[in-house]
RNA sequence: GGGCGUUUAGCUCAGUUGGCUAGAGCACCGCCCUUACAAGGCGGGGGUCACUGGUUCGAGUCCAGUAACGCCCA
């Protein structure tokens, strides 16, 4: 005994069920196919401090909806979650915590606030996972992986230690991007440029001997404190007689040379640059090819250090005043000018970052992007859609070393010891008790690894790699990736090199590239900005269904996606529309016990026949569109099938039916529930709640739509009937509303069928039924005068309009289609009249305008002769 | 400065190797509470496909240029 359905669909009713009952039937576990060939997708693993935001749910939505259709097409769907452990962000939550407390990490001690962040996780860390839930995601809770937990801890070091045998890891005294606020360095890719407004400053640099000065421009006038240099290019004549001269830097009196460089930039403010080797990248490689010292100025704390003379202790920016006001009390400013360029920004906390000479940890990059490269060169590997490749080939032909140390206490530990007594690096797998000198007084680096070197090593790490699991064996590489534009550089090309260079395999062949969720104005979506939309409000207000689909369906690949409101409440509308369908279906038609697969009727009757043809095509069209993920399109097509043939044609057919002999009511019925429930199964990697609920009133009770085998539809041909019944239904009904002839008042029609056999009963009784008319086979009324003619594919029909409407009131109709057919046999005859269409263009298209054009003008000479005669 | 993208109906957007009269959702207009659904049905109006030129029998689609807007990189 089934329930009653309630007459409207209630989302929170139906979600709040199924996903327990899906995860308990193990159905989320590629083992529910044992046998099935391996389709894998690892997810990308949001923030342990996250919430669920509209891009995850995107990104979510897209990824369930490919795991969930491989799982139907009995596939050992793997789909594996988890999170990072975020260094930088889980670590400013919990020291924003103990803030609060009133104490601090270095209080508390290392040991101790790892401690304290492992709780925080504990409690907090599962926020997103369950968030996931709510929106449906049916990932392997049983696989869930965290980039911090041992496996994962192991396979970093592995990698590392690696890395450093192979001489790729290195540590070196380098320029980073340092962070002032977050106290560590950064990779360059998590600094942001902005415009900033900006002075150039033209600072006079006086000669050792008196005799004069050169002048040079900067926006940084504090790093003037760190000079150890002024640099001209080799070229220049303005200075060719100078170099090798000596400079005085102003007020700290030290003497500096100029030097000739050729990484000067000739055209650039006085063609003179000042050389802060600890300060600047390219002033560092200056100072390196000119052996110049190195003179820290700024600290790790932005402020001005010891050899800043005077200004030391000062912030760096109030020092840059200092220092200006002092060189013009000097006389040392020759001018100061309006100059925007663009400044580093920490992508975390927005501090400006400072570049800071500093001994850190970096991967050589060059062994590593070839192959990444060649990949997807290959095709090995595919970029959907394909112009993105253009953007990770360019990011990789410019990478830079990667700096991968990170002074933070959350993370992974890097695995290097340095020997206090002989000053020996060790770097291993297990922790070393001794130096190969023998002495056992031995201190880890301090630092923590990004948290981005564990995520390139994800879908491997997440797999038991470095054992070779079963896992690992089965699943890698995975299949699909799917992700935003944002992250190709952070992550995808990362595991690209890591998973190349350890596993000799890419580590995904496809990768599904989509845009960013923006606001119905094209913006971002920000808290600050006030114009996000919570998913989960969204969630309890509409349903999950709703937003999945809405968020699909304006999800063309590659494309930023403009979120409304009003878009989900239409996608809301259409659970409703869905559910009433399968409501009428079971309750109004008696059809249930549907079987989970197969069921298509022996002996079907026409309408059956048509709809199942038209759902065959449809489901090709879908498989196809899904096989190249443009799933926006697929939804389109199925939504399109759903509302308007199946919907409004289909059901409003089978109504009638309900006279007919029981062997068509029970094809009918039969048809009935095989196409709802394959529109079911079509629709359940979108819509999985409404449509597993929808399944258990409509099915035989045997299985779960989330593991029903994707649709496979006999072959079925429509009758071509179909085209004149739903031309002569549209005719008759568009009559009906331009005359306002209301449904209650039968209009009788007279059909009349010269180029086709006879029209078969159940045209005529469909007609009937669907329009409200009375139609009857006959001949072309002799005089037509009197009545209306409709054209309806090859059919002609006419309404004797005595009493229904007045002669005159036709006119216009007809004129009106006179004209548009004209236009329509001009353009065709226009063609046709070219030889060179005739000749060129391939025969099949030359076939079908004549064929448009011979029915467009018997349709006008019908018309034009029905005008005549009305007179 | 380099690269990528966008410009199609009032709004937000589809439109895949060039080929019937360029589509959808929302909004709008008219009629209808027809026993699945008024959160609905039926019908309708609405487009110089940014602009200029080119290739082609044929261009929203390909090419070149212009303009505006957006993103990424330096």
């Amino acid at each position: 005994m089934k329930a009653v359905m309630n007459q409207t669909y209630q989302p929170e009713a139906v979600e709040a069920r199924w996903y327990s009952v899906w995860e308990g039937s193990g159905s989320f576990q590629p083992e529910v196919h044992p046998e099935g060939e391996p389709y894998c997708i690892v997810i990308p693993p949001p923030n342990v401090t996250g919430v669920l935001h509209t891009g995850h749910a995107l990104d979510h939505t897209i990824q369930d909806i490919l795991i969930r259709r491989k799982r139907m097409q009995g596939y050992a769907a793997l789909w594996l979650p988890g999170m990072d452990h975020a260094g930088i962000a889980t670590q400013n939550v919990v020291e924003r915590e103990l803030r609060e407390e009133g104490t601090t990490r270095h209080d508390l001690g290392r040991e101790a606030f790892i401690e304290r962040v492992w709780a925080w996780k504990a409690e907090s860390g599962s926020t997103i996972s369950q968030q996931m839930r709510k929106l449906g995601d049916s990932t392997d809770w049983s696989r869930e992986r965290f980039t911090f937990d041992e496996g994962l801890s192991h396979a970093v070091r592995t990698v590392f230690v690696a890395l450093y045998e192979q001489g790729i890891m290195y540590r070196a005294n380098r320029i980073i991007n340092w962070c002032p606020r977050c106290h560590t360095a950064l990779s360059e890719i998590e600094v942001d440029h902005e415009e900033d407004p900006g002075e150039l400053t033209h600072i006079k640099y006086p000669f050792a001997d008196g005799s004069g000065h050169i002048t040079v421009a900067t926006t940084r006038p504090e790093t003037m404190l760190g000079d150890t240099a002024v640099a001209v290019h080799p070229d220049d004549e303005r200075y060719k007689d100078l170099i090798g001269t000596t400079l005085l830097v102003p007020i700290l009196g030290r003497e500096i040379p100029v030097v000739a460089d050729e990484g000067v930039e000739l055209g650039f403010g006085t063609g003179a640059v000042k050389v802060t080797p600890a300060h600047d990248p390219l002033d560092f490689e200056i100072g390196q090819r000119h052996g110049l010292e190195q003179i820290k100025v700024v600290d790790t704390e932005a402020r001005i250090t010891d050899a800043g003379g005077p200004y030391v202790g000062m912030d760096r920016f109030e020092a840059r005043e200092a220092v200006r006001s002092k060189l013009r009390e000097l006389g040392l400013i020759e001018k100061i000018e309006e100059h925007p360029h663009s400044v580093g920004h920490c992508s975390r906390c927005h501090t400006v970052v400072e570049p800071l000479l500093s001994l850190q940890w970096f991967v050589d990059v060059k062994p590593l992007v070839g192959p990444a490269m060649d990949a997807v060169r290959s095709g090995e590997t595919t970029f959907h859609p394909r112009r993105w490749e253009n953007s990770y080939f360019h990011w990789m032909e410019n990478l830079r070393d990667w700096c991968v140390s990170r002074q933070l206490w959350w993370g992974h530990r890097i695995p290097a010891w340095y020997c206090n007594a002989c000053g020996e690096t060790l770097v291993s797998i297990q922790d070393p008790s001794q130096c190969t000198c023998g002495s056992s007084d031995l201190r880890q680096d301090e630092d923590v690894l990004d948290t981005w070197f564990s995520s390139a090593l994800w879908p491997f790490s997440t797999l038991g790699w470095p054992d070779k699991t079963p896992d690992f064996e089965e699943f890698y590489p995975t299949s699909t990736l799917v992700t935003g534009f944002d992250i190709i550089f952070f992550w995808v090309a990362r595991m690209m090199m890591m998973g190349l260079h350890f596993t000799e395999q890419p580590p995904f062949s496809d990768i599904v590239i989509h845009g960013m969720v923006r606001d119905i104005e094209g913006r971002k979506m920000s808290k600050s900005a006030g114009n996000a939309l919570d998913p989960l409000e969204l969630i309890d207000e509409y349903g999950a269904d709703s937003l999945r689909l809405a968020l699909i369906q304006a999800a063309a690949p590659g494309h930023d996606i403009p979120l409304s409101v009003d878009a989900i409440d239409a996608a809301r509308r259409f659970g409703n529309k869905l559910w009433n369908a399968v409501r009428f279906v079971v309750e109004f038609m008696d059809v249930s016990s549907v079987p989970l697969d197969g069921g298509y009727p022996d002996d079907p009757g026409p309408e059956d026949e048509w709809i199942i043809a038209r759902l065959g095509a449809v489901t090709e069209e879908i498989d196809r569109l899904m096989d190249d993920f443009r799933l926006s399109d697929a939804y389109a097509a199925l939504y399109t099938f759903a509302w308007s043939e199946l919907f409004d044609w289909y059901i409003e057919m089978a109504k009638s039916l309900a006279d007919a002999d029981e062997e068509r009511q029970e094809a009918m019925r039969a048809t009935l529930g095989v196409v709802t429930r394959d529109v079911l199964k079509l629709f359940h990697p979108v819509m999985p709640f409404i449509t597993e609920e929808l399944w258990s009133h409509l099915g035989d009770g045997t299985g779960l739509m989330i593991t029903a085998p994707w649709p496979d539809v006999v072959a079925a041909e429509a009758p071509h009937e179909m085209e004149s019944l739903q031309a002569a239904v549209s005719g008759i009904r568009q009559f009906r509303s331009q005359h306002q002839i209301s449904r209650k008042i039968e209009i009788p029609v007279i059909v009349v069928s010269d180029t086709e056999s006879d029209l078969p009963a159940w045209w005529y009784a469909q007609v009937t039924s669907l329009t409200g008319s009375a139609p009857v086979g006959g001949h072309r009324p002799d005089p037509v005068t009197g009545y209306t003619r409709i054209p309806a594919g090859g059919v002609e029909t006419f309404i004797p309009l005595e009493g229904l409407v007045d002669v005159d009131a036709e006119k216009p109709r007809i004129e009106k289609a006179i004209g548009e057919l004209e236009l329509g046999i001009g353009r065709a005859q226009g063609k046709l009249g070219n030889q060179n269409f005739r000749d060129r263009a391939p025969a099949e298209v030359v076939e079908q305008v004549e064929a448009r054009l011979a029915e467009m003008e018997t349709e006008l000479e019908g018309q034009l002769r029905h005008l005549a005669e009305l007179g």
